[in-house]
DNA sequence: TAATAATGACCGGTTGGTCGGTCATTATTA
DNA sequence: TAATAATGACCGACCAACCGGTCATTATTA
């Protein structure tokens, strides 16, 4: 994840991953494949971390309106928590969004964002269900609070100065809990 | 374009643009320097066509809410008109938001970014002082609004059948007309 | 000792960039 | 006008560096 992160798929040479580990280079040819077969499986580790991390961050919360505002919370944690994290996943959207054969990444890509969705959607439906909420397209508002998240990642990795993310967060989660209130 | 969102940058021929464009490949280097400032200069003719198509689908509405709605708008209309366009984007977010020192490319998209958000801040702006907007942090919302924009496309590239877009951008201006109201 | 794990020198395919040369067009000369 | 010279856009064969992947060898373990 740090070679992957500091130069990018193409760049990042399998040796320089190896010394990362502290091992030489063919060592790693008897853990993984190909070059591919090694990001395939960072990008699964990644996402089983992430999603650890997020059912820690709301274990034990029921009330939907907590859930997304802890939700959020996580989220710009993961920001500065995770930022070689982050820095991968630029190459997994440019690896994964392109041509028009589907290779695994995109598969997999699809499925992880098609999963995230349909768990926000979820809190955004109970919430409904439950009153606190009024929402008429729970998987559209899913979509879009993703969204929003994974753009305002980018734009804050391409400029840190570009806004303080505490007042960003908050502002974010306000506007949200707000535009979902019956 | 064509082969840089065919292909994403690192895959990406020289011989392959030569081709597309219909000359050898040494010519090529009769206009660009290298490969990089190949790129460079599709990323700044790329920035300005998107900025004259705006500033198009802008001009004479003076109204704020109407401007936002219609940027908005705008903005969904460039996903399905110009797709490659954003594929390449992938490549720049990849390229620029990496790395310790400051790359050409890195200060160029840092600048339009911070230039997109005062623009966006402006009609904020605007719009609070003539009454029709309540907004606080006008740069933040506006940082917001744009990483939504930014976060939808990416999640469209990935997966075309995430939503539709029709439906979303009428969600989405909704949302944020809302979320400005008084 | 036998099996397994680790290693890094090496190979070969790939590709960014170079360079000597061509040729259509334009300018100059006779 | 016709012959000659100058121009520079265009070209693609070639080169050198780079790096993913292999494999014969060495180290470790049981």
């Amino acid at each position: 994840m740090q070679v992957f992160a500091r130069e990018g798929y193409h760049r990042a040479k399998i040796e320089a991953v190896a010394e990362e580990a502290g091992i030489g280079k063919g060592t790693v040819y008897e853990y993984f494949r190909s070059k591919t077969d090694l990001f395939l499986a960072l990008h699964e580790h990644m996402l089983s971390e992430l999603k650890n991390f997020y059912m820690k961050e709301l274990a034990e919360i029921r009330e939907p309106s907590l859930m997304l505002e802890r939700f959020i919370a996580a989220a710009f944690q993961t920001f500065r928590l995770w930022e070689p994290f982050f820095l991968v996943f630029f190459d997994f959207w440019a690896e994964g969004g392109r041509g028009e054969q589907q290779t695994l990444l995109q598969t997999r890509l699809r499925d992880a964002y098609a999963a995230s969705r349909s768990d926000v959607a979820a809190i955004i439906t109970a919430g409904v269900k439950d009153g606190a909420f009024r929402c008429e397209y729970p998987l559209l508002a899913a979509s879009s609070i993703l969204a929003s998240l994974d753009g305002l990642v980018l734009q804050w990795l391409c400029d840190r100065e570009a806004f303080d993310l505490d007042s960003m967060r908050e502002m974010f989660s306000q506007t949200i809990l707000r535009s979902l209130r019956p």
